[in-house]
DNA sequence: TCTGACGTAAACATTT
DNA sequence: TAAATGTTTACGTCAG
């Protein structure tokens, strides 16, 4: 076999003085050699065994233009059987046994190769024409690979295609690779005249000359490549007596390795396996397991570079071709380093920046914690608290206007802090009322998110019932309307309906603030606003101060917007953008306080309140919140109330439940 | 450590 | 009678 290889070589460098027709001829055989198989040719050719065949023609006409050079040379040109061993080994093994000679070998033979002053001087002077040549054999390379993969494609998808439609494509696969060799050939001829392929005899391996200073041509580089990538598959298909064959390699052509090529490439071949089949699997198993950094979405990733690469092995080939270690490649990576090292100190500075911001709000670092402390309202309140009490003027009490007290929407652990996107599972403390979360404008305002995904809201069954309840028309609703509105609203609660309907039924039960009543068409469940606000202010009534900052803090965010983002961030959820499914945080500020507002009077007037119209919203909600603490005897004290007034600015009233609270309440 | 809110589960009664 | 609805109890977790 090995020794079929040679002789051929000799052989065809003797009768083909022609370079395309002997490329043309190279092609028939290889394509002769499929037929002769014995089977009918396969349907499917991959493009893997396009590109090998490629290869191996290339490879052949590089050794026929080493033996043109070897006759029509004038140089000294030694009897092959007067080289050194050492030397002339290459020669034939190379061609025939790439696992005995390596690509690092091949170029030591070429790095051996002595440049002539005036090869060099050519070589200079004709290096731009060869470059501009060099991207149009490469455009073209690439347009010839993508039309013949897309006919790959469609061969592969044209699953009962008659034989002759087949063997037609087929042709027209041979008359694209014989353009292509044509091509590929005539650059070859081209690169000889210019004496870049001055090719010594003795010496029948490409005679690439390593230019100084990195200076070797990308072109030649991959030249030898495919001089050397070929043997294996020239190799494999003589061995074989397959040229289809040549797609195993493609199959294992992520091994670096020659030798493992081969084996893999009998192996492959002995396993019978179909080869568009396994193309496309190799396709998908090359995409799946050979993550490189510098290969993605098919493109080299090498910077400056993106070229395209239609599978890891062309990526593989395109990265030892074109970055390969010159001197380019490693400026390139000195760059790189420099644009990392940048980057890192970007990040070191703004992560500074952000402890400063959170140092100055009061807000605990992200430092790490034992337990994660996401979406879960309760914990910042904590924080605000802490901040609070350390600086209470930290924080803006008394905002002007609705958006002014953007400032306190820094509750950035709760989306910044990596430790903070981690809690998947049931969440203990919801956002409920009391914390002023505005459940009405963050369930509006992302509606889709919640519908779509299965993230659980950050609030209480009860704050959720109430908010169904109160989003009816009558506010009322049967039990089964609840239901409806549970999991029209929210995709979480589309699954486990027996846990959640439960909680349902217990909440409605348990909590006063659901009245049951008694209608025509059944039992409807409504609403008792003033039972509801009696939950509020709970513990931390204790502390008119902490009150006040507290709802301070929370008057003008909506935590909620970081829970989704958090619990977009642990779900993998592409994060919505703030024009799909909006920002309540921020953009949506001073909307969301109006729809507080709105409903702080819609539940006045409702109530039957006399909020006076002169009054604006801020003033009724301050008004609002005065009357409030006292309503609730079990845990207000009447002193509480005067002391959280006393605090509080008479133009806005921060602490404020803009959600929860209805005029009314202080009209009794 | 205690306490209350909350979630969950379950048993049971009542209504449809 | 079954399913839906409603009530109650118990228990665990969490955070104040």
């Amino acid at each position: 076999m090995m020794q079929e290889s040679g002789t051929e070589t000799k052989s065809n460098g003797s009768a083909i003085q022609n370079g395309a027709s002997s490329a043309n001829h190279l092609l028939e055989c290889s394509l002769r050699e499929v037929r002769s198989n014995g089977e009918t040719p396969s349907v499917e050719v991959s493009a893997a065994d396009l590109t090998h065949l490629q290869q191996q023609q290339a490879f052949q006409v590089a050794r026929q233009l080493l033996y043109q050079q070897q006759q029509a040379s004038g140089l000294k040109s030694p009897k092959r059987n007067d080289k050194p061993a050492a030397l002339q080994a290459p020669v034939s093994v190379a061609m025939m046994s790439p696992q005995v000679i390596t690509p690092q070998q091949m170029q030591q033979i070429l790095q051996q190769q002595v440049l002539t002053p005036q090869q060099l001087q050519v070589l200079l002077q004709q290096q731009q024409a060869l470059m501009l040549q060099q991207q149009q054999l490469q455009e073209f390379y690439k347009k010839q690979q993508e039309q013949l993969q897309l006919q790959l494609l469609q061969q592969q998808h044209a699953g009962k295609q008659p034989k002759e439609q087949v063997v037609t494509q087929q042709l027209a696969f041979q008359q694209q690779l014989l353009q292509m060799q044509q091509l590929q050939q005539q650059h070859l001829l081209n690169l000889q005249r210019q004496g870049l392929l001055s090719i010594q005899p003795g010496q029948p391996t490409l005679p690439l000359q390593p230019l100084p200073q990195g200076m070797i041509p990308a072109e030649l580089q991959q030249l030898w490549k495919e001089v050397t990538g070929a043997h294996t598959a020239e190799e494999t298909a003589n061995n074989n007596h397959s040229t289809l064959d040549l797609s195993t390699t493609c199959v294992t052509s992520s091994a670096p390795s020659k030798t493992s090529l081969l084996i893999n490439a009998h192996a492959s071949t002995n396993g019978q396996l179909s080869i568009g089949t396994l193309k496309r699997e190799s396709l998908s198993h090359e995409e799946q397991t050979h993550s490189h950094p510098l290969y993605g979405h098919g493109v080299c990733k090498w910077p400056g570079c993106e070229a395209i690469c239609e599978d890891f092995h062309s990526f593989l080939k395109h990265l030892n071709n074109e970055h390969a270690l010159d001197d380019r490649s490693t400026a390139q990576c000195r760059v790189q380093m420099q644009v990392v090292q940048q980057l890192e100190l970007q990040l070191s500075k703004d992560k500074e920046r952000l402890q400063a911001m959170m140092t100055h709000l009061h807000v605990k670092s992200t430092e790490p914690k034992a337990t994660p402390q996401p979406l879960n309202l309760v914990s910042n309140v904590t924080l605000s608290k802490t901040a609070s009490e350390a600086s209470p003027q930290s924080l803006p009490h008394t905002p002007t206007t609705p958006t002014t007290p953007i400032t306190p929407v820094t509750h950035g652990p709760s989306v910044i802090t990596t430790t903070s996107i981690h809690n998947v599972g049931p969440i203990r403390r919801r956002y409920s009322d009391k914390y002023n979360v505005p459940i009405s404008s963050d369930i509006a305002q992302n509606q889709e998110f919640y519908k779509n995904a299965e993230v659980r809201p950050p609030f209480t069954y009860a704050s959720l019932i109430r908010q169904a309840i109160l989003e009816s028309p009558e506010k009322q609703l049967t039990l089964n309307e609840i239901y409806n509105w549970f999991t029209r609203m929210f995709a979480y609660f589309r699954r486990n309906a027996a846990t959640w309907k439960n909680a349902v039924r217990h909440n409605l039960s348990l909590h006063k603030c659901f009245v049951r009543v008694e209608n025509v068409k059944g039992a409807v469940w409504t609403v008792d606003e003033q039972e509801f606000q009696k939950r509020r202010p709970q513990k931390i009534s204790g502390n008119p101060s902490l009150i006040k900052n507290i709802q301070t803090s929370h008057a003008y965010c909506t935590p909620l917007n970081a829970a989704l983002q958090a619990s977009m961030a642990e779900n993998s959820i592409p994060l919505y953008t703030t024009a799909s499914m909006g920002n309540p945080t921020l953009s949506n500020l001073a909307i969301a306080m109006r729809e507080e507002l709105n409903g702080v009077m819609e539940h006045a007037n409702s109530n039957g309140s006399d909020s006076s119209p002169g009054r604006s919203p801020m003033q009724a909600l301050h008004h609002v919140h005065v009357k409030e603490e006292p309503l609730d005897p079990d845990e207000n004290e009447g002193p509480l109330s005067l002391v959280t007034t006393a605090n509080h600015s008479p133009d806005f009233d921060p602490d404020r439940d803009y959600e929860d609270e209805p005029v009314n309440e202080d009209m009794e």
